[in-house]
DNA sequence: GGGAACCTTGCGGCAGCCTTACAGAGGCGA
DNA sequence: TCGCCTCTGTAAGGCTGCCGCAAGGTTCCC
């Protein structure tokens, strides 16, 4: 499959080129940032492995660009042990995975194959539900610049809603979200959450389709 | 969104457990492979957390299980730092993501929420129907782009009709279809629910077969 | 022309939904 | 430990509009 290998230090470059390729697959290699994107905004590969250190820019942003462009090839993070923080904000901005340097080669590979063979389907993490700007990732939401803010179980349902945007979701499936095994929700309990929602987010967010459940348009 | 934890060390699953309900999650909670497997096949996750060293088999078998039976749920790995080829075998087995013990739970929280909003990325479905679009599982359909709204058992006997595409439906089938709902139904429902979805549809798009029942084109 | 099958419309009853209120659980600060 | 606050889930009451029947009209076939 075909690969894009972004990552400046050139040693390290050259040997998991060598790998790869190894390995059969078509590697691309790009040094920097504006490399990357545009090796990026012109071929498809079936993976990007992306190092955050690059000497014209963080690899954060290209992945940000790449994202807000609608790009959904999966993205493979490359960071050093001890930048949690870096990890999240990379998951965070759209990335699909990390690979913690140093990184054990065969391990990467199976990291690539993983995520290549799962076809794709990542949509963007900042998202607009009528006149709300929602961020799925953060688990937060705006309108006009000020943010909503949601408890945990109306974020809850409305993420739910979310995933299955346009989609009819029944109040079973509603009623699943907020319950486990445990803890059974009876009642009304769905529809108590709804009208708070629909109290913070304004009226025209959440639609009722009597009988069947309710959509996001 | 609802999630599963396999893990079998107690002290761990508590506190793991305690976290992500305090992000708002419905966290289920499996101790051993048999309840794993069990909570999966009774429940729809949108994530897993799954253990490998569990007491009675490896937490890959019921992985390995899972994905032949066509299940496609994220499944999060956890394992122990040095276990690299533990880690390979688990991607290999179907697996989505891993981390490695002791991780951070802002950290897993992440990967679950990068991994969970992928499971959802269902193309949708449309198909045409005379001059409609409709879309089965979102349970809507349109003309000129324009949504027109049914009732739910208005949408139960077309749905019905969509089913057997081509074929006669009888009307015994279709008092059956709205029967199920669980009042029983005398008369002419089905001739009045055929009339109003008609009216709402168009009187194309329905075609009587006298003595025989209804079709679809 | 007559009968059977089907279509259409109107309407009361009630299921399903919305909203508000309230009590319990849990967290937090003093 | 106590009081305060927020979040959560249940209960109760009111309202909306869907449901299914009924009645009368229309079409089809013998």
């Amino acid at each position: 499959m075909r690969l894009l290998l972004v990552e400046d230090t050139d040693e390290l470059a050259q040997s998991i080129l060598r790998f790869l390729r190894a390995e059969g697959h078509a590697v691309d290699h790009a040094a920097d940032a504006a490399t990357a994107e545009e090796a990026m905004a012109l071929a498809t590969y079936a993976c990007v492995i992306l190092d955050l250190g690059l000497p014209d820019g963080s690899g954060l942003d290209v992945l940000r660009a790449r994202r807000r462009a609608g790009d959904r090839t999966p993205v493979l993070i490359a960071t050093a042990r001890d930048q949690i923080s870096d990890r999240i904000a990379g998951l965070d901005a759209g990335a699909d995975d990390y690979v913690v340097k140093p990184f054990d080669l065969s391990e990467l590979s199976a990291r690539i194959r993983a995520h290549a063979r799962r076809g794709q389907g990542l949509p963007e993490t900042r998202i607009a539900v009528a006149d709300l700007e929602v961020d799925r990732a953060a688990a937060r939401l705006w309108r006009d610049g000020a943010e909503i803010r949601l408890t945990a179980r109306e974020w809850a349902v409305f993420d739910a809603l979310l995933g299955a945007r346009g989609r009819v979701v029944s109040k079973s499936v509603l009623e699943d979200v907020l319950g486990s095994f445990d803890t059974a929700i009876e009642g009304n309990a769905v529809e108590v959450y709804v009208s708070r929602l629909r109290n913070k987010l304004g009226p025209a967010v959440i639609e009722t389709r009597r009988g069947l459940g309710y959509v996001l348009p």
